[in-house]
DNA sequence: TTGACTTTGACTTTCTTTGACTTTCGGTGT
DNA sequence: ACACCGAAAGTCAAAGAAAGTCAAAGTCAA
């Protein structure tokens, strides 16, 4: 399959980039020989931040897209924690994490006041409500992934 | 690419310069092999108010563009990005003002990360694409309100 | 047969490069 | 003073170069 095939060859480029690779979405597709949103359905259906992976993109001439993978697992701690907030998470929760996050010494005070803002009820308040959870979620997941 | 060429070429030159810089576009584009306007591109796309920067410029003969890397204290610093932020901010954008943020020491390196992390599209990613920009600018306003 | 996963391609958005045209400034000749 | 000229920088739109999005069509296993 060509999806397997691609993402095996970008987890090789990581593995020669130590875990940091930046590719050209058209040139890779044009090595293949594949369409280049085929390169975005294997980043996308693989490489997501749930399985420890940070991406990025610019676009216009001369733009790529930035992989990199995160060591999970290295830390057990942030790992479990990455898991616990699963798919939502409300603010209070994620304070109570974040206080016990602080508490451990994972994250400094000041740090944790700027997650806290972040997640927030009001930073989220113009989303309708049934989204907030998971945005919250989400951000709190991207957060962890940082700090790894 | 060349406008991130020429934009880290500014760059140097500004340190050099001691945060001042003055310089002739056209002599500037021919030294560098490109077109005059080239210069003006990149300017108002990287150095612009919003990333700390103050343009000035003088036609007609012996004409040229004076770029001042601009320093506030902390507190002026902070607010005037609350109210450049506005309703929406892009995730590039959002990236520049934190580094901007950090490079002055108004923030930690750690705190950067966090906050770059919080608004980066992946974060960001399950909202739909029109959402995202004034979330993120929910979240930047909280996270600088956080800090005063 | 259905539902999840893949493959493809048309269309969109973003960023860059280029060049033609405009405006402004400083000097120079009257 | 004034009008003119040439030397800058400014503006803007078109063309080019990537990546993003989305939905339709295909595949395959349960």
């Amino acid at each position: 399959m060509l999806t397997d095939y691609i993402a095996q060859m970008i987890e090789e480029m990581l593995n020669e980039g130590g875990g940091i690779l930046e590719l050209q979405r058209n040139e890779m597709a044009n090595r293949i020989g594949c369409v280049p949103s085929q390169i975005s359905y294997v980043i996308s259906s693989r490489f997501t931040p749930e399985r420890g992976y940070i991406i990025e993109s610019r676009r216009g001439g001369g733009g790529c897209i930035r992989i990199e993978r995160k060591q999970m697992g290295r830390n057990e701690y942030l790992t479990h924690f990455f898991y616990a907030i699963g798919d939502s998470i409300e603010e209070n929760e994620a304070l109570a994490y974040l206080k016990n996050l602080a508490g451990n010494g994972f994250i400094g005070q000041s740090e944790a006041v700027i997650a806290a803002a972040a997640m927030s009820g009001a930073a989220l308040s113009s989303l309708p409500p049934h989204l907030r959870a998971s945005i919250r979620a989400d951000v709190f997941k991207q957060i962890i992934l940082a700090l790894m």
